[in-house]
DNA sequence: GGGAAATACTTAACATGTTAAGTGAATGCG
DNA sequence: CGCATTCACTTAACATGTTAAGTATTTCCC
């Protein structure tokens, strides 16, 4: 009951090419996310040796570097929405690698910091985390990956000020 | 060294700065992340107010441009892994926007293709990505962003050969 | 002071990312 | 032919992305 798959006479055939579009493979968004898959994928067996994903890693990191902060900081730097990062760090501090408590002044907010078994990990990981960095700096060249991080930050700028027309424009 | 200057004294506290790295906010990956973020953003409220997904709408740009396709091919153009896949093709048959049929060469192969549908919802979003996507070339510069899709690609291209020597058990 | 509004999260619900295991259909090879 | 292997895909299980709703606390403002 079938028709040959070569056939591309069939009564309703699906049409294609109706909706002229600019290649697909080239779109923006397509080479961004297949350049940053390219680039984690030679990070997350290490993660994974450690019992970590990236974004747990991500928030170690940032943690790390700034020694204590609210959640919504955290987020803003880790780079992580909220219902993401409370339910990993939910998860973080039952395995004890963050630690948490409410400040005293304002109830709502907790302040996150690394535990010492979070810095003795991260330790863990760190070398190896540096180096396969060291070796894309290599491959790619030190010189090209700084333009194409200045271009990436140009990016992210000219399109942040759209944002902000959107929230400001019409409200019809 | 690293000693905090006249910070509350907080019992326990947590180390911070003992594991040395780069600056996190400039690694590779949160870059390639935020400047996709930023791209993305331009486009999701308009597939939104389509009932679509970031890649529902990849996997209907797929289709509409190679006219019928295996699974596993369409994973490779939308870039996407075959759990994601099958759960969204799933979707969007029971949508009516895609079409399957098992081919009778072998019945382990099924051919996917957009309907009619499909290919009405694409007529109807199209014209307005595409003019985000100008708007966005235009912001940045449509030399600028021949030139960062060209680091993209070449950095993605020098980072597979990587995976090569992952894969060393010859396969002949 | 006290209630409305804002703030800082957290939960919920659904969709996808990611890895591992499962299923049925071809293939290779004795 | 028979049967282990490979192949194409699907399910399962867990973690995160994304938006909306909920909760507790604080602030605004009369």
């Amino acid at each position: 009951m079938t028709k040959r798959p070569a056939d591309p006479a069939n009564g309703n055939a699906p049409a294609a090419r109706h909706v002229p579009m600019r290649d697909f493979s080239r779109s923006l968004p397509m080479s961004l996310l297949r350049a940053r898959e390219a680039v984690m994928r030679q990070f997350r067996p290490n993660l994974r040796e450690h019992g970590l994903t990236e974004q747990q890693w991500r928030i170690l990191r940032a943690l790390a570097s700034i020694e204590a902060a609210e959640v919504t900081e955290l987020a803003r730097t880790a780079f992580l929405l909220g219902p993401s990062l409370s339910r990993i760090l939910r998860d973080l501090e039952a395995r004890n690698l963050i630690e948490r408590k409410t400040a005293k002044t304002d109830q709502r907010r907790s302040m996150v910091s690394i535990s010492k078994e979070g810095v003795k990990l991260m330790a863990l990981v760190a070398p190896s985390s540096e180096a396969i960095y060291a070796e894309i700096t290599q491959r790619f060249g030190a010189r090209k990956l700084a333009e194409l991080q200045e271009m990436l930050g140009q990016l992210e700028l000219c399109l942040a000020s759209t944002d902000a027309s959107d929230d400001v424009a019409d409200e019809t």
